[in-house]
DNA sequence: GTGAAAGCGCTAACAC
DNA sequence: GTGTTAGCGCTTTCAC
């Protein structure tokens, strides 16, 4: 059987795994060669027609449709994938899906990738950096088409194999350390000073500050525009206002109740994410405080619910869904070899009832 | 030079897309033959010690393992899938990403997928059957290891060609039309049954109910346990108090809003999924109205921000987890072709004071 | 315009 | 234990 009849190799010989029969295997999957049988011409055919990679008689052409999808004919992706070294699915890797902030952005993402005819998988990092590693890893051996990124930490390198393989890369909302991919950035620190600044204007004291982690650009950006803030009303900066959380409720709602035990009392708080304003306001009430009476409040983002919790909460509003779309914008026309691209979106102070102390506000 | 010399096809001739020389291409990616030849073994030898396939000499594994990582050796996805004709990677297809309860969900997912050393991936089916069918696709021709489908309608058919091809399937949350797949529901009736049951004791003459599109399972299960909790009551069902919305917040809203201008005007609603109670609320507030004194409110789903609206939110909660997670641990152990297995989970009602007319409630 | 054939990178069957 | 080899399903020269 196998190396048959001397000096020649036989090419089909037995294939083990299946049926050798023509039509319906086991699996149920027909193949191209399958189609290629049933309409009478070859699988190069079949390609052409499918991919309209080339003229094909119209005849034969609508055969092969017609048999193509009486077979229920699907192109098998890794086999298309392993020819062509690319697949046409996009991935976002994202920190943490319970964000509102991620989900308007992925949104705005897939609303685009849509129009250009790819498919998107999200992958949530959730704040780790060994998943995100993990899920770069799944982008990179899958050959993804494109990915786009809100990096877990400012540190993370492992970037660089997805750009030395040549996987497309758009960074967004956070700032990686390799700088010289295309990305997509809202202006934190700007966002943070006006927060602080309407804060300070209104005629808090002692403005606290809840941040999220040091190793997140987002983090340390909008801590600073608090701090140009204090600054440009010529407050010292007071470390012992500051936290840091998680970007999660409950991180918000620890960091919160250690400021309310500080003494004197913070009078105001900037938080720098919605989850976290949404545990901060929760521990302001089980202390027996009032917002903003006791305390005012502004947070970051804008989420369903900011216009419905008691009191109302203000917040400095990102364009998370822009942001979505200009990513995709950038992976869709691709910086082919060109100097890297940078977007930067403002944010937008919404100011509502948390942090309108007096009407008017009074120094 | 394998087997040349005229007669025999000659094998490898001209790799056309590569530099054909050893070592580093230019897209970077070193391929199983490149580490087979650098570290003096073959091909074979190189995948049976990255696999754990078989037996290894020492020497030679050890020699192996430091090539691969030296060159970056990342293993082909599609080459790989094409040869096992099957992923690792799991996909999550859901309806709605800005829903707290499938993020919830997803969470526990892929947490116990993390831990079977599978990944997951999420596809945002957005309620909508043509993206639905359309990420089926993906996962179809991606031969994906396993899906986990929250079905966008009852009546989607397109299940069928993953059942045929053998792709593990687990049905979350809604009903598929085909009943013969492994899945994990919640108890929607039994919710929605007490909340109106709630509702009812509280002494609410008219109450309304906001529930889901007809297509989905969860929408019309709620709606039945409404009109259970009625009957019990010997309350007639009038479907002037029913809406339905399309589980969204705008949704909610415009339902709400239509009711509200009914007279006489209904004295509490029963909503059934959590963005629309919010879209509900807010509708109640431009109304004029407060809750709960004008109209109860009972919603389903217990997001974060239940706890810090104004007032609190009466909710019948979900174990969304859970559910993830058994739905996880279902597709793991795989139905080798026993009868389909349907795990039911119990939601919970939990009083807040959306729903307290007067201390105690009063008929 | 069309088919034959080669080969993408990997793993499994088989020989030694 | 280890190498050789065939082939997964597809696209793409190449020759006609």
């Amino acid at each position: 059987m196998p190396v048959a009849t001397r000096r020649t190799r036989v090419k089909k010989a037995e294939p083990a795994a299946r049926p050798a029969k023509a039509g319906a295997r086991p699996g149920g999957a027909a193949r191209i060669s399958d189609v290629a049988r049933a309409a009478g011409v070859s699988a190069a055919t079949v390609s052409r027609v499918l991919n309209g990679t080339s003229q094909v008689s119209p005849e034969k052409a609508a055969r092969v449709r017609e048999v193509a999808s009486r077979l229920g004919y699907e192109p098998f992706g890794p086999a298309r994938a392993l020819r062509k070294q690319r697949t046409k699915v996009w991935a976002a890797l994202i920190a943490d899906i319970e964000n509102p902030f991620f989900t308007a952005l992925v949104r705005g993402i897939e609303d685009e990738a849509v129009k250009e005819g790819h498919r998107l998988v999200l992958c949530n990092t959730d704040e780790d950096l060994a998943k995100e590693a993990a899920y770069l890893d799944v982008a990179l051996s899958e050959r993804m088409g494109g990915v786009i990124i809100a990096v877990a930490s400012e540190s993370a390198s492992s970037l660089d194999a997805l750009v030395a393989r040549g996987v497309p890369l758009v960074a967004v909302d956070r700032r990686p350390s390799r700088n010289a991919i295309d990305s997509v950035f809202v202006d934190n620190a700007l966002g943070a000073e006006q927060a602080t600044e309407h804060l300070l204007a209104g005629g808090a004291k002692r403005v606290a500050c809840i941040t999220g982690p040091s190793r997140v650009s987002t983090a340390n950006e909008r801590l600073a525009g608090y701090r140009t803030a204090l600054l440009r009303h010529r407050r010292a900066f007071d470390a012992t206002l500051v936290r840091r959380g998680d970007f999660k409720q409950e991180g918000g709602h620890q960091a919160a109740r250690s400021l309310l035990a500080r003494r004197p009392r913070p009078d105001a708080m900037f938080v720098a994410n919605s989850l976290m304003t949404l545990g901060a306001l929760q521990a302001v009430r089980e202390a027996g405080l009032r917002v903003p009476e006791d305390v005012a409040l502004v947070g970051f983002d804008d989420a369903p619910w900011t216009t419905l919790t008691d009191p109302p909460l203000s917040v400095v509003a990102q364009p998370a869904y822009e942001v979505g779309r200009e990513a995709a914008r950038l992976l869709a026309t691709g910086s082919k070899g060109l100097a890297p691209r940078h977007r930067v979106l403002a944010p937008e102070l919404r100011v509502r009832r948390s942090s309108l102390r007096s009407p008017g506000g009074s120094a």
